[in-house]
DNA sequence: CAGTATTTTTTCGAGGCTCGAAAAAATAGA
DNA sequence: TCTATTTTTTCGAGCCTCGAAAAAATACTG
């Protein structure tokens, strides 16, 4: 059950509050934080006194070169880049991507390689994994102290306490408990997120206007994804990573599906889906491995020049995931959608019988309002989405500890 | 965005949390209480002494007649029911149903009346409710002041805020404001629920082991609703009421469904579905508007004796309903399922059927461990919702009132 | 039956936190 | 230079929770 507040957990939760302000706000004043907040201008002054003699805040006297204003001009709060940094590791099909980032937000390092993540050995897969990681904190550029958080993301199934990778269609090794075994080797606190998961909140930090409290992200590639924000969080089922949209049903005793069932809506969007439909096999025939990014574009042009089986196998993937849609909001209510991955820069020839579909459930009343944004780049989402994740963990758990937060390693991470 | 927590909601919320925990727990010590919440004896001792002088709590000498322990005994805390009164209003087909509760969740009064929904205009049906209210109201054993709260009950869509019908299939009429339009009419705060998320609730009161944080209560009448509680939340989806579970797409271009569209989950597994498939009747014949509970009842006798149409029919709908289910385990983790209504006492019918499609899906991977309860009678589940659902208000809003929560009718409610 | 052990509940002072009001600081116009 | 205006800090008041100790209420013990 939800727990009593307890009176020194009043001050940590509102240090929380600031931190959080000043990073999505940018540059706010006292102020403006004072305002969204809700709390005093004497309780800001105060917490951001702290903040800033602690070193996690530093004050930016320009906060507008033309400050038109009468009266003394507002400083600026901004996060003070050396306070903190964190690492992000992108493990994708084939790819390994890591990055090291300062508190502010902004890249300081970087390296990535090329993998044959399918043929590779466990052990082998782990250890370019960790080699890499250490690789970047052993850079002599970098004060390695600081880094205070490793995020990985993945494609694929994740367990609900953000330690392990379930499944995943990169590597045909299951159970791998990623984030311990960075934790263990590195002393560094770690997490192991799936990758749209990570797209989202990326999507919602890049445009909090339209991304806001639900809206949902779908990963149009060889597989088909999805990352699910509502009422403002991340929605990651009950038991394991959840969100599986996938493998929702869209045809009982369809078409074959990478998973081994039948019928789900990947079983007819996914890149393989489409490329089988398109190559006019059978949808019995088993899922192939990988289709190139080049490929699917030639797909697409070739779907886009003339009315054949290509077009047609991007209107049955449209047909899916509008039903599959549909489906969605029937449970949750429709929500602004993103496209992202190398089909959604197909996303015109799958759009028409979207519509179509959709607009024959009862999710999609009012499908002419719902709206799609397309990102045919998943990668950098991917990115930003852990970058923000492992700096929220930094801003909450390490620079706001209360009682229950504090862990061991907490303390000696801070910079 | 959440707002920062200023210094007097913490005694607010405390308060509340102290109320709930003796609303769960009956009749629990101090010590008890301090345990659970985490807050120290002293200040439980300082909120529950408050709460005694307020006639909200109140001591109940004899905890258990042999204490065996040594020292000090402990003494209960006990919901004062003369503390407030709520009143449940549930409007099914053809019936409407209200009752009056104490605050210790005892009913007090009741009357019930058979209507004619399907027939009946617009202002005959308001007026109906708004009468039945107000005999309770004026009954002369009951003290007017004291009722703090109404909840309502009926099935179909409610808007987000609480406060309309938007549709129903008990009635022609759309978009009846039934909580403004009682809240005008007796000036006590009101709320318009769904029927299935009051049965959720009601569950997670009468089981709270098995219905603790993530369940599915699923109603299995003329049309299938679904109450989801995630998290420990009622899930009500991001714009209206949500969580159309029976208005899922079993099969694209599907049996025709009451909602107009085709091969939503409804269209083969709700009474008019089951009983159109054993009467042999086509999936494109129009719904019937109502079948009785003896015929339904008659109707799963025949498919228990011989193997036959009425058997087909559950089949069908065990499909339909397991399909639906493992889409739904795809995006939100498999979940305890509680069976509720008439057709609920046919699920011996329908679960072969069911899991055998379940088991089809990604969701049901684990479809063995997933476990139905049955409950064949939804009206007593519906009415207990309510008086929770009413009798949290009070304990929240009007007993430990902050200052967003406070509202101009809170104070003279207080008894 | 008095004394001791044990458990629950209350009391009391200390320490923190937020708030409002007032003061201080910093700038633009007059 | 003075005044108006806006932002930020300071300071005392008022609460709240907490820990420790005291008080209360019972069971055991010889």
């Amino acid at each position: 059950m939800s727990v009593g507040i307890r009176h020194d957990d009043l001050r940590r939760r509102n240090r929380a509050m600031v931190i959080a302000a000043v990073r999505r706000a940018g540059q706010p004043s006292r102020t403006e934080i004072a305002a969204t907040t809700g709390l005093s201008h004497s309780t800001i002054s105060a917490i951001s006194s702290d903040l800033i003699g602690e070193g996690i805040l530093s004050e930016s006297k320009p906060s507008e070169a033309g400050s038109l204003k009468r009266g003394r001009p507002q400083v600026g709060l901004g996060l003070n880049p050396e306070a903190a940094a964190v690492m992000t590791v992108v493990l994708s099909l084939n790819f390994l991507s890591v990055a090291v980032i300062d508190y502010a937000g902004q890249v300081i390092a970087e390296e990535q390689r090329r993998l044959d993540t399918l043929t590779m050995s466990r052990d082998t897969l782990v250890g370019e994994c960790v080699a890499i990681v250490r690789r970047r904190l052993e850079d002599p550029d970098l004060d390695v102290r600081s880094v205070a958080r490793i995020a990985l993301a993945i494609q694929g199934i994740t367990d609900t306490r953000a330690r392990a990778m379930l499944w995943s269609p990169i590597t045909p090794h299951t159970d791998i408990a990623f984030a311990d075994i960075l934790e263990d080797e590195f002393g560094i606190p770690a997490t192991m997120e799936n990758d749209c998961n990570m797209m989202a909140i990326a999507l919602r930090r890049r445009d909090p206007d339209r991304y806001r409290d639900d809206f949902i992200a779908i990963l149009l590639s060889h597989g088909i994804g999805m990352g699910l924000v509502l009422k403002g969080e991340l929605f990651t089922g009950t038991h394991s990573s959840g969100g599986e949209f996938g493998h929702m049903i869209h045809q009982p005793h369809g078409a074959l599906c990478r998973c081994g069932r039948r019928g789900c809506v990947e079983a007819y969007a996914g890149n393989y889906a489409i490329w089988r439909s398109a190559r006019q096999m059978s949808e019995d025939a088993k899922p192939v491995a990988d289709v190139s990014d080049a490929d699917m574009r030639a797909l697409a042009s070739a779907a886009r020049e003339r009315d054949g089986p290509e077009r047609e196998a991007y209107r049955k993937a449209g047909e899916a995931l509008g039903y599959g849609l549909g489906s969605l909001f029937a449970l949750i209510d429709p929500a602004p959608v993103a496209m992202v991955g190398v089909s959604a820069a197909a996303f015109d020839l799958i759009e028409p019988a979207l519509r179509e579909a959709i607009a024959q459930t009862a999710g999609g009343q009012h499908s002419k309002s719902i709206s799609f944004d397309t990102e045919p780049n998943e990668l950098p989402l991917i990115r930003e989405g852990c970058a923000m994740r492992a700096l929220t963990f930094v801003d909450q758990e390490i620079f706001a500890p209360g009682t229950q937060a504090r862990s061991g390693l907490g303390g000696k991470n801070v910079a």
